[in-house]
DNA sequence: GACGCGTGGAA
DNA sequence: TTTCCAAGCGT
């Protein structure tokens, strides 16, 4: 950015105006030196009057700090506190983290799904303590070159941290500036990105990086939302392009997303000595991975679900069941597709199972299922078995 | 650059 | 009910 006081709103003109006249113009896209003042002290004095409590803004420590931005990662504030609080009290320190088994890591990320970020957070926190001494990055190149880092959680937790003047992006961040600017472009361009980041620096505050940065999002979060912003609200409608239009639901410009296409799964719950279930793990990489879960897999062809169950039982342990019967059907929404999952119970023909590489199986009682990191949609089967173990008389 | 990757709440 | 999409990142 250059000659940015030289642009098509003068800032003589800004100046003359913004002080006395409710004739404030909105801001043009190389904003002047004046107007990103104006900007941020609209902003953080809004800020340091709504800003909602976070048990992460409680705190200096950029492990914690570092820990929230995974968390954060298209998850939601209120969906991340309790996991916050007991990922935490587990691991206080990236010491515990770096030396905790990463079965336990799963463990206390599930049901928070994007199963990367816990298996990444633990290479990287091992890293830390290995190559760092302990201490989280302070610098670009260095926390970036860490697994599950990248441009967004760099900013936040550099800028929140350790007080550096790097700009986030996120979603909020887009949006608000889409709206201010009246950006024309679809914003999940890298142009765009390039665009808005570009936006966002100059307009940081220099002095209170972390806080502007939060603000942004909070002011996202809580009064720019994307559908029927609250703009008599906002801080900063005086100068928003998009409200003096009257079109900031039109903002970001996004593509259409594509149809969720449906997969009909079919899963064994295979019974064999002393009533104990069969388990196994999915591979490191992928869908889940890592996590545990009950043999099964996609439909195939004009085959019934019960014959999708008996294959995908044999294919993934080699074994043959008997006496099956549905056990329970649900509906579950992953991210990208949505699935109708067909679960069957019986019990374990032949064997004994052999497990495939990378997915170690095991035998394990209703009880000691808890004690296994599952995917959202096993976790509803097992509290189907839970609730039936306790009203046997709905077991037939 | 496009795609894969969870879950739950709000509209 | 379905759709959207949230403090994104890795490959």
């Amino acid at each position: 950015m250059s000659g940015r006081s030289s642009r098509c709103e003068p800032s003589l003109v800004f100046f003359l105006a913004h002080p006395a006249l409710p004739l404030i113009p909105t801001l043009p896209l190389s904003p002047t030196d004046r107007q990103c003042q104006a900007f941020r002290t609209d902003l953080l004095d809004w800020y340091d009057e709504h800003k909602r409590s976070m048990p992460w803004r409680e705190t200096n420590d950029p492990y914690r700090i570092w820990v929230s931005e995974i968390m954060l990662q298209q998850t939601r504030v209120s969906t991340v506190r309790d996991y916050y609080h007991r990922f935490l009290e587990a691991f206080p320190s990236v010491e515990a983290l770096a030396a905790a088994d990463r079965d336990t890591v799963l463990k206390h990320w599930e049901g928070l799904g994007f199963y990367a970020r816990a298996r990444h957070l633990h290479e990287a926190a091992q890293r830390v303590v290995d190559e760092h001494d302990g201490a989280v990055p302070d610098t670009m190149d260095a926390i970036k070159d860490l697994k599950g880092v990248g441009p967004y959680t760099a900013a936040a937790v550099l800028s929140i941290a350790y007080q550096r003047p790097h700009a986030v992006l996120d979603g909020n961040v887009t949006r608000v500036l889409s709206r201010v600017f009246a950006v024309d472009e679809d914003a999940t361009t890298s142009a765009a990105q390039g665009h808005l980041r570009d936006l966002a620096n100059e307009l940081l505050a220099p002095e209170r990086p972390g806080d502007f940065n939060q603000a942004m999002m909070e002011l996202g979060a809580l009064v720019c939302t994307p559908s029927t912003p609250h703009c008599d609200r906002c801080r900063l409608n005086a100068v928003c392009r998009a409200h003096d239009a009257g079109t900031e639901e039109s903002y970001p410009i996004t593509p259409e997303s594509d149809p969720v296409p449906h997969k009909d799964i079919a899963v064994g719950l295979v019974f064999g000595d002393h009533d104990r279930l069969l388990i196994q793990r999915r591979p490191d990489e992928g869908l889940l991975g890592g996590l545990w879960e009950f043999p099964g897999g996609k439909q195939e062809g004009e085959e019934s679900m019960e014959a999708a169950c008996r294959r995908e039982v044999k294919e993934e342990l080699g074994v043959g069941m008997t006496d099956v019967e549905p056990f329970y059907t649900l509906s579950h929404a992953y991210s990208h597709f949505k699935i109708t999952l067909h679960a069957f119970r019986g019990r374990l023909a032949d064997g004994p199972p052999e497990a495939r590489e990378d997915q170690p199986f095991r035998w394990v009682t209703v009880d000691e299922l808890d004690d296994y990191a599952f995917p959202r949609a096993n976790r509803r089967l097992i509290e189907e078995l839970e609730r039936r173990q306790t009203e046997p008389s709905l077991f037939d």
